[in-house]
DNA sequence: GCCAACGTTGGC
DNA sequence: GCCAACGTTGGC
């Protein structure tokens, strides 16, 4: 099975790009998704699969940087911490229902706007381009994910 | 801060 | 199972 590509959204309020630099060996868990089909595909990730790490709500929102998955899905425990905003109290313990991967930061993109993607032709069918997309997580084809590598200043695979 | 789009919830 | 109400996302 060849490697996937996936596109990950977090509001570098939050969480950002450096943030996840800053983490020890730049690793640290994707936690915080609660949309089923965000979840499924952070399921279908394997290990040495690429993202795109993606700062949503940013001025203006851009592409920021490369992660690659380092641990596959497993329970995200923030679902059970009355302490954290993604506490779900519906969620019981027996049968975790939120899940997510650990990731690491491979390189820092020169910041690549929304609207450079958008102008871009070879990136027209890119998932979060289209009309009332909200996904956190969507999977990009190889071409998607080096071609805003490549607008990013990243050195060619 | 606005609001379009979309997912989820819950009454029926 | 329908669908109205509600909450959230995220660009602008």
């Amino acid at each position: 099975m060849p490697r996937a590509y996936w596109l990950m959204k977090s509001e570098p309020d939050v969480f950002s790009f450096a943030d996840q630099q800053a983490a020890p060996g730049g690793v640290g868990p994707w936690e915080g998704v609660r949309n089923y089909q965000a979840r499924n595909f952070m399921r279908a990730m394997k290990l040495g699969d690429l993202a795109i790490f993606y700062h949503s709500n940013a001025t203006p929102p851009h592409a920021a940087g490369i992660v690659e998955i380092v641990r596959e899905a497993y329970p995200d425990d923030t679902q059970y911490d009355p302490t954290s905003p993604y506490y779900d109290p519906r969620v019981p313990p027996a049968a975790p229902r939120w899940d997510r991967v650990d990731v690491r930061a491979v390189a820092p993109l020169t910041p690549v706007p929304l609207d450079a993607m958008r102008g871009n032709p070879a990136l027209a069918t890119l998932r979060i381009l289209q009309k009332g997309n909200r996904l956190s997580v969507t999977p990009l084809t190889e071409d998607e994910f080096h071609e805003i590598a490549r607008m990013g200043g990243a050195p060619p695979a």
